[in-house]
DNA sequence: CATCTCATGTAACTGGTTACATGATTCG
DNA sequence: CGAATCATGTAACCAGTTACATGAGATG
């Protein structure tokens, strides 16, 4: 599915797999990421598939850039795969979940303590996430014009990601007060 | 990860592979799930780490069944994974979210058609889980009263499954309501 | 009479992670 | 002056999915 990512990005515009790792932590990373090195891996599938294709542009004083920009055979298969229908294939894989639910052996103020050091991670990336997103996504939209249907669409999905968080944190502050009060 | 989810299942109590991939089903699903498959190739990787081990017992008109029991190693591996400090590893694929987040160029009418069908969906499995998740802990502390602390672990991730569902079908009705004015 | 449940497993494949290797420039 | 940024990539490994194979008994 990350071939469908790339995909997407190097629809709106060429780039290079930095620029689409950054790209994906700025925008879609609640909901989809890959690592810097996966992500050169798919590319290079995507070129062998003749989805998408590169140039290299040479620099002075920094790494060449190797730039990828999408085929017409990449259109065509980001839009067949646009055109099936949404199925649900949410995996979700918290350890933080999984542990809990396994630690009534642990210590009452220990696990606490635990899930402050949580809570106010989660408070930074939200805040983090919610400014710089947001941000990234209207500057985008205010520069482009023809881009508002697009601005939507990831509106719609950081919208997502920043109440995902909100319930986050209400969960953690939630479950201290039961510990607090229940173990 | 999933060897500790199975050590964890096999700390309470001896049981099948079959056993395990039902259990994860009706409790971890929201946060952890594994394939039937994955689970009888992990259950083996486990015994030959020697952190469980098997005995065969033999069914009449019912296919043998592997029952697999904790060993000693075992509940120290697992007792060292939970004394470890939480770090967050959520790690989150919908491709819900990956394909709306490039779907600006599909038919207004088509797409708030799919969200409401996503919609249903997430009403039944949320009602699902709640009901039959919740049933299946108070079942079980209350049988078992040495798993009140247990049980609270449980239910707060139980809880944390049961919001996630609410949030996802509120996201959904706004994400509806949006389309419905904006595009 | 068909589908579901119980019950286990393997083979081939796909996807993803970790660790390594390199190295100049810029920023605090 | 150390860390971050820009920039690409491979090798080994680990985890997970799909498809296949088998088959009796219970349920609707």
């Amino acid at each position: 599915m990350l071939k469908y990512a790339l995909l997407g990005f190097l629809n709106y515009t060429p780039m290079t797999g930095y620029d689409l790792k950054h790209f994906m932590d700025t925008s879609t990373a609640y909901f989809w990421n890959a690592k810097q090195s996966q992500v050169y891996i798919t590319l290079k599938a995507l070129e062998a598939e003749h989805l998408i294709q590169s140039v290299i542009e040479e620099q002075q004083s920094r790494p060449d850039r190797r730039v990828y920009s999408i085929t017409d055979a990449g259109r065509a298969a980001l839009s067949a795969w646009l055109d099936e229908p949404l199925v649900e294939t949410e995996t979700v894989k918290s350890s933080v979940l999984l542990k809990l639910f396994f630690a009534a052996r642990l210590d009452k103020e220990a696990l606490i303590a635990q899930l402050r050091v949580l809570h106010s991670q989660h408070r930074r990336l939200a805040e983090m996430y919610r400014a710089e997103t947001r941000a990234t996504i209207e500057a985008i939209a205010a520069q482009n014009p023809a881009m508002q249907r697009d601005a939507v669409m990831w509106e719609a999905t950081r919208r997502f990601g920043e109440i995902h968080e909100e319930l986050y944190i209400r969960w953690l502050e939630e479950t201290i007060a039961t510990f607090e009060k229940e173990l």
